[in-house]
DNA sequence: CGCAAATAATGAGTATCGCTCATTATTAAA
DNA sequence: TTTAATAATGAGCGATACTCATTATTTGCG
């Protein structure tokens, strides 16, 4: 070896080692989940060693929450944005429900990790992919509140519970979208998901058929009674 | 050691057997969980050796199902004697959501593992809690089916979307029985999620509060124009 | 009963993996 | 240039799911 070509290798600034870090665990995780992804195969793919990522992070699953904050990260900004944008409680769900399934439909491989550990009893492990269901589900239960508050839903509705019924509905769609792989009809999902809530909630009667039918009669009983 | 004592220790029947493994490791996951629940703790539990347990189960995850298993066989066999004997599709969704809201607080521990690993992609794994909760949602689906078929419900309801909407409804009273530990007003919430589910999806409109206020109305006016 | 073959149980051993830490390399400050 | 601070390294640790050669018990058969 000879003396004159001692390789300083100059290191990255800290936020690209991050990156670096984050966007391979990002593809070990989608490649071979969280539990086989190893903390080795994210340190080859990013091509530095085991103990440099215990540096930046504290652990595997905090590698994994950071893996998943950037990925929805878009999606919150987006909300937060359009959001107070949307006039009336409803269509405010409405978009809320349709961004989050846009958001599925583009990265198929993120799937397998969202919901993941869903509900871990263990109390030291952090909320994982939870703290975005989190926040999408106080996005939520906000959007019903208003609702509430101004009269378009009835006032015993739960909001907690309205919020559960539609994140059990995005999981299913999330959950055959990954297994088959077959694109998300978006705006029908969409719609039939915000039927089902409406129909329920809505202080003001949104069963317009039979509603409907009844005026229809009232106006025949009318012209019967007062006619022309 | 003498001769004269050679102690043979007769072997417990292989279901017996089955059984202590499982009961003990049914008492270790819902001490520590799944992850930090050792095979060397089931099988200390156990009083026998690790690899015995290796004899009778291909792996932990398992033993875990077959824990679930049994937990939840009780109500199943309770599910297929009681479901045919009940009247309409409406009336059976409502007992199945009542009788999983019994199970689910009859035994808090049982809570953190049913719905671990909701959705891992790796299909190595079985379906762990899965398979009975995917063994409801038929239940649930075919109800609605039934429903669907008789006029009871809207022709135009997706039944998965309504099982996953009933799922995460009862995913969320888990989890906040599990957290918090306070008893599940059972009869309430069986109330409030069949509200919810029924007003969307039911042809004949539910809305008795806006009905009954026409048929006042109505009464009104047939008294004005006969009166007495 | 007595013996052999089959079956069950054992627990030390293996492989893996998340994580640590003493050592080495690079950078910043004086 | 020297020194202190910071970053990176990778061998090693502890834990743990799982295996397998060995030992123990049961069963089938004369």
């Amino acid at each position: 070896m000879s003396i004159a070509t001692v390789t300083k290798i100059p290191r990255p600034p800290k936020e690209q080692r991050i990156d670096t870090i984050v966007e391979s665990a990002r593809k070990v995780f989608c490649a071979c989940g969280f539990e086989k992804g190893s903390i080795e195969d994210i340190a080859k793919e990013a091509g530095i060693a085991e103990g440099t990522i215990y540096r930046y992070f504290d652990s595997k699953q905090g590698l994994l929450n950071e893996v998943l904050r950037r990925h929805y990260s878009a999606l919150f900004e987006d909300i937060q944005q359009t959001l107070p944008s949307i006039e009336g409680s409803g269509n405010r769900i409405r978009y809320l429900i349709r961004r989050t399934l846009v958001t599925i439909s583009e990265d198929r491989s993120m799937c397998g990790l969202r919901a993941l550990y869903a509900s871990q009893s263990d109390d030291k492990l952090p909320a994982l992919s939870h703290d975005q269901n989190r926040r999408m589900a106080i996005l939520m239960a906000n959007e019903v509140k208003a609702g509430m508050r101004d009269g378009t839903f009835r006032s015993d509705t739960s909001p907690s519970l309205v919020c559960y019924m539609i994140g059990g509905a995005l999981e299913l769609t999330e959950h055959s979208f990954m297994r088959t792989g077959k694109a998300i009809a978006v705006d029908n999902v969409t719609e039939s998901i915000c039927r089902m809530i409406h129909c329920g909630i809505d202080a003001i009667d949104a069963t317009t058929e039979s509603l409907a039918s009844l005026v229809k009669r009232l106006g025949h009983a009318a012209d019967r009674l007062d006619p022309a």
